[in-house]
DNA sequence: AATAGGATGATCTAAGAG
DNA sequence: CTCTTAGATCATCCTATT
């Protein structure tokens, strides 16, 4: 393929654009797009390696065959020929950076060959020589990242080459708009920054109101009518909105009119036309065929992501296996390396979808530990590890309450029917709550009234309560939970860790047997050892299951906030005369790709990273920050993300 | 170290419609 | 009978304050 038609393929994609979506995290980009009709995951833009026309080029190329390529229009349509010759003209350095790949011979040359690199991407060239003046041209990483800090600063996206090209045919904007705002899985900054700046794709309306606004003169509704159209709502469903509610109506409450509006609509549109149900909200006569049709695509692509019951996953050892036992991988994301990913199953809506799509698209496999263990843990797992030729962990540890604790069997009351334990969490029931319930019991004779009972019943399954003597109930102790969690007795004790660590800890923990289950496979595979990244470690749940089940580990590298879990893995690691080396670190935040570099090379590559990103923010029990995906901690996700895309670089 | 502090979304249930 | 629906019930890798 020649750098001309990578070229042409270029603008004839920018023109198809139909979506077109980003998320910043720390130096880099992850986006897709919509082609024709069909949604592209493109994946990951990498500083400094690959640019954005280029990647979506070889992408095309990749997957679209060659009589498709072949059919595509390449020179008839005026528009691609006209936005080609505009940018460059405008930027004739632009050109020359899309086309040329030789290696810059003077640095001079390389100056300006790195500025046209990054005002192709379409940032401003003040931001960029300011970057580059202040960082030297030695470090495109460096650059990237120091641009996109400016560019949040200023408020202003970076301007896609698709915005600069301006295609300006009729009813493209309109869709463009539209579009973002359909983007639920946007959070609203993003949105805003991202529409911010398109002044050319805001309707005459809305410019109207924007200068009506400068003059203050602006009425209740007309304000209303403003704020809803600059978070990207169409202005034609927000006017319908206000006239069905009422003028009087919050904006909250025209927001979640209008949602549910859109949401109705979609489901219309999925329906064939005969079983249109009446309950249009806003008319569906006003849109666009174009706009109905792309809604209709959208809606099959969003389909979201529901759990499975009985939440098995691609099967349990004690139960039969669902009916579907194959799936296949797309081919980016086999591997090795494998990657595990591990998260709680009941987020907040959206949020396995946004993660799915980050790892490839790859469908979660949800199973709850009570398969496992006599404790419930639901947990969504993305891997692309074989799903035949499990086997689980021996001992089988034990699966209700009675065979966990035996002795609790003599105080257990009859009105008590509970077999297995709720998910073991970070925090344990006050001793005011197990006092209050000896009280309780303690004043009736025998079998304590039904309204009672239902109390107790109520508080010993949100606590995970157990009785140990007559009308006693306790918290668990923390052997039990490692017990119950798979972990060696003591793996968290001492060390000077607290009590309330230890269950800190512990609550935040792999359940042993469910994961080891899913790594069994890798015992074939890697019959001399492997090499695993473990990020989040916490207390190495995924370290020992990899030990438990007879795999050996030759180097771990361990990726932990926490001082007290650094020091808890490695001192499992030494009590168990492990060969291999551990490291550990610190921040996933600075684990870069020149560490990811110089420990590949240094350890010859790794076979598994593994890790559950944090799920305080995506919780239930969470009462104060459960943000979803975009919270302070669990966004950290984003890096298990990034460095697994770094590993799957340096690996090749 | 102890204590108190709800909200979201899945699942269960029963009533109602066809 | 099946299917839909609304309401009830249930579970939840937690945080701020003291």
């Amino acid at each position: 393929m020649t750098m001309q038609r990578v070229r042409s393929l270029y603008w004839v994609i920018s023109d198809q654009w139909r979506r077109w979506c980003y998320s910043l995290r720390e130096g880099f980009l992850s986006f897709g797009f919509l082609f024709e009709e069909e949604e592209f995951r493109v994946g990951v833009w990498r500083s400094g390696v690959k640019w954005l026309g280029v990647l979506l080029a070889e992408f095309l190329v990749a997957n679209v065959s060659e009589g498709d390529i072949s059919d595509i229009d390449w020179t008839s349509d005026e528009e691609s020929e006209t936005n080609l010759e505009a940018v460059a003209s405008a930027n004739p350095t632009c050109t020359e950076t899309i086309v040329g790949n030789e290696e810059a011979s003077s640095s001079n040359a390389a100056r300006s060959k790195m500025i046209g690199h990054f005002v192709g991407m379409g940032f401003a060239e003040k931001l960029v020589l300011k970057a580059i003046d202040e960082n030297g041209e030695g470090n495109p990483d460096l650059i990237l990242s120091c641009i996109l800090t400016f560019s949040t600063l200023e408020e202003s996206p970076p301007q896609q080459l698709s915005t600069n090209s301006d295609p300006c045919s009729s009813g493209y904007n309109e869709n463009f708009l539209n579009d973002l705002s359909d983007m639920d899985s946007w959070s609203e900054d993003e949105l805003e920054v991202c529409l911010k700046g398109n002044d050319a794709y805001k309707s005459e309306k809305h410019k109207m109101l924007l200068s009506l606004a400068e003059s203050g003169s602006l009425s209740e509704k007309e304000e209303k009518l403003l704020t809803l159209a600059n978070m990207g709502y169409a202005l034609e469903d927000v006017e319908i909105a206000l006239e069905r509610c009422g003028p009087e109506t919050p904006v909250d409450d025209l927001l979640e009119f209008i949602r549910v509006a859109q949401m109705a609509r979609e489901e219309d549109c999925y329906l064939p036309e005969d079983d249109l149900k009446p309950k249009h909200i806003l008319s569906g006569s006003s849109k666009s065929k174009k706009r109905k049709h792309f809604e209709m695509k959208k809606n099959v692509i969003e389909e979201s992501i529901r759990l499975p019951n009985p939440m098995i996953g691609f099967g349990v050892p004690s139960m039969q296996p669902p009916e579907r036992v194959h799936r296949s991988l797309p081919q980016e994301a086999k591997g090795p390396p494998y990657f595990y990913y591990e998260n709680v199953a009941l987020t907040p809506k959206g949020v396995w979808d946004t993660i799915s799509r980050f790892l490839y698209d790859i469908e979660p496999e949800f199973v709850d530990s009570k398969f496992f263990s006599a404790c419930a843990r639901k947990r969504g797992y993305i891997h692309n590890l074989p799903i035949e030729n499990r086997f689980p962990l021996v001992p089988l540890p034990p699966l209700t309450i009675q065979q966990a604790f035996p002795l609790s069997k003599r105080w257990w009351p009859s009105w008590d029917p509970r077999d297995k334990l709720n998910c073991i969490q970070t925090a344990i029931a006050s001793a005011k709550l197990t006092e209050r319930i000896r009280t309780v019991l303690e004043r009736s004779d025998g079998d304590p009234p039904e309204a009672i009972q239902r109390y107790i019943m109520e508080q010993c399954r949100k606590w995970n309560l157990v009785w140990v003597g007559r009308n006693k109930v306790a918290p668990l102790e923390p052997d039990e939970v490692e017990m119950l969690l798979g972990f060696p007795k003591n793996h968290t004790r001492g060390g000077g860790i607290s009590r309330t660590d230890r269950y800190k800890s512990l609550g935040n923990s792999f359940q042993v047997d469910t994961v080891a289950y899913h790594l069994s496979v890798l015992k074939d595979i890697f019959p001399h050892g492997i090499n695993v990244l473990s990020l989040f470690s916490g207390i190495g749940g995924a370290e020992v299951a990899l030990h438990r089940l007879g795999i050996k580990l030759k180097n771990v590298v361990s990726i932990e906030k926490s001082k007290a879990n650094r020091d808890i893995v490695r001192s499992w690691w030494e009590q168990t005369n492990q060969t291999g080396t551990l490291i550990d670190f610190d921040d996933v935040t600075l684990f870069d790709s020149a560490r990811v570099e110089q420990l590949t090379s240094t350890i010859g590559g790794f076979d598994l990273v593994v890790g559950g990103s944090p799920c305080n923010n995506l919780a239930g029990s969470n009462r104060v920050s459960r943000d979803g995906l975009e919270g302070k901690e669990s966004s950290l996700f984003y890096d298990y993300f990034r460095i697994l895309d770094l590993v799957k670089i340096y690996r090749q």
